[in-house]
DNA sequence: CTTGGAAAGTCAACAACGCTGACGTAAGCT
DNA sequence: AGCTTACGTCAGCGTTGTTGACTTTCCAAG
């Protein structure tokens, strides 16, 4: 591309992977699957009065119970306005707990309620179908490849979050 | 997991990657990534007036020059009215032609202009470079598998949409 | 030629969910 | 005592999605 002089000449390697029509199809891919990704969660969001942020942040409360508010923050990327309206309703609905820090006590802790459980299972249920039946038509092979290019996809910050929570789920 | 008694215990394949550790993973690693794809464009486009939406239709009117609005609503997945607002705008802004269809006067026919296609460049560059970066480190291989794995995903009149661009951009 | 329906556009209203800015309180740290 | 941190909240705004209702234009079938 860069050379005009066909791919690979000078480094041994196949790079036709590279050229601005497979990386288009990428970003193409990404945005068809994404959309699958989120609709069937979205389904069952859409009859209550929640939508997708609160899918969010439930399901990273039920991953690392007891976390802050400002550990979430920083996982979802979001303001605290943001996310406060958020957990106001899931807290006022009994889906979530906040509670006050032992050892500092300006930090609140955020648990998932017996409710709150519900809903995440019912919720990651639907998502965890669509993935489950994605990742066994693709193989094992694929769903690695997969996992190493949306790693590679990502944010320094965000990859921090995502290799500590794996660590913490593993 | 379902019967307890630990994988591949009758299927002689190794079904590890299928637990529902793993399809959180899967989950998680698609939320962060999406993050980091659509940054970049994001970035740019908060100076002008423009939203991620804008992006999505100036992406796709490029994609397939002369595309009538009822076939980018197909493949975007909104409303006429969400993309009527944007179109406006853009078209307004002298980024979009909307040319009425000679054989059937009802349709419109969209192309982008100069302008448009300066900008579609700007962010289609800015996300294909992370794509590239994220490709090259990856391998062909594990891009490879991040394609059949988001296909897979994807519902399937997005996955006909999808392979009709393909096919289209080959 | 009339009429039914499809394609497109418009207006109005609303909801979800991002954002900034400002302010207040409580708690911890220096 | 004074600064910083964590959190909550109010007010306001922008983008982008939705539904509903209505009009215009046009093709095609009766």
């Amino acid at each position: 591309m860069a050379d005009g002089r066909g791919p690979s000449s000078h480094t041994g390697e196949n790079l036709l992977f590279l050229t601005d029509e497979q990386l288009r199809q990428g970003i193409e891919a990404m945005f068809f699957a994404y959309r699958g990704f989120t609709a069937d969660p979205d389904k069952i969001l859409v009859d209550m009065a929640y939508g997708r942020a609160h899918h969010r942040a439930i399901h990273f409360i039920n991953r690392a119970p007891g976390t802050t508010v400002n550990n979430l923050l920083g996982i979802l990327g979001v303001t605290k306005q943001s996310l406060n309206r958020v957990l106001r309703t899931l807290i006022a609905d009994g889906l979530v707990k906040s509670q006050v820090g032992k050892t500092d006590k300006r930090e609140r802790h955020l648990y998932l309620t017996d409710a709150g459980r519900a809903l995440e299972q019912t919720l990651s249920d639907a998502q965890r179908m669509r993935m489950r039946s994605a990742f066994r038509d693709a193989g094992p092979e694929a769903v690695a490849g997969f996992r190493t290019v949306l790693e590679a996809m990502m944010d320094p910050e965000m990859h921090h979050s995502y290799t500590r929570l794996k660590e913490n789920g593993a």
